[in-house]
DNA sequence: TTATTTAGTTATCAAATGATAACAAAGAGG
DNA sequence: CCTCTTTGTTATCATTTGATAACTAAATAA
């Protein structure tokens, strides 16, 4: 298989995988926050602590935006700013409990749809799951 | 790995996915339409012809917006209307000449940073990262 | 025939999002 | 010290998007 041709799987590839996705979470976020808010909640639960600059690039926001939607978080109490010692004008942002709590229960909601779609998978094909995912990762969506 | 295990890969895969697929993609679409239609006008060249109910259905919209959007595309001449010849309250929407045009730049675009991406990738990666491709796809991302 | 359901349209409104300008404060480099 | 760059904020505006109601026309079921 050459190169253009793997191009094109990796469109079909993405495609499904943004569909499931779709799927997996639909209805999954508190109705309190919009979609961008809650895609920022799920990258900094995934990476924290992160910095205003970090969601920007990850989310493809400006700085405006993110800010605006950082303090949107904030007055509802699901995040939190620190400052860093070093470098004043940082911050670092971090799930407050209330952000934990309100991402646990989306992602139990999301896991549960999850278990449902691999409840006739066999060992193996769980193990088969596991290594792909690891190979695209490594070889393919890497940072 | 148990699948509570494999859940949070799974978490962490899908978001790596999103944004590396966002990189790709960026600026890749024209100016003259909008992120929603860029996606319609994707999923339509990826599975047409379509009807405006699976479009709906596939990009979690509203038949109402659905129909507002197709409306614009079809004004800006990029897709094409069909009536059904059996049911006449069906449409098959395809896209046009200049549809197919604006698609295909926009593929190029994102094809020359996926090559970039993996240009230095040898002969047994690619073919690595094929076959993760389709476990994934039909152990996990079926439709 | 008369409901009822399905497929799609049009209009309208509120909210979310994106983009930009103007700003402040801290760090880095000369 | 002065300048430039980085990091982030606030304000403002246009556009996009999502949601809903009210509607037409065709198909289907009773």
């Amino acid at each position: 298989m050459d190169k253009n041709a793997l191009f094109y799987k990796l469109v079909s590839f993405t495609s499904s995988v943004h569909r499931v996705t779709h799927e997996l979470t639909k209805n999954a976020k508190s109705d309190s926050i919009s979609q961008v808010q809650y895609s920022i909640l799920e990258y900094i639960s995934v990476s924290q602590p992160v910095t205003p600059s970090e969601i920007n690039d990850c989310q493809n926001m400006s700085m405006p935006n993110t800010s605006r939607e950082l303090s949107k978080l904030s007055k509802k109490n699901l995040i939190e700013k620190l400052n860093d010692t070093e470098d004043r004008r940082k911050q670092y942002i971090r799930l407050s409990n209330d952000g934990e709590a309100m991402m646990n229960e989306a992602f139990a909601t999301i896991e549960s749809r999850f278990l449902k779609r691999l409840e006739n998978a066999s060992k193996e094909d769980l193990d088969d799951i596991e290594r792909a995912m690891d190979i695209l990762q490594t070889k393919l969506f890497y940072p």
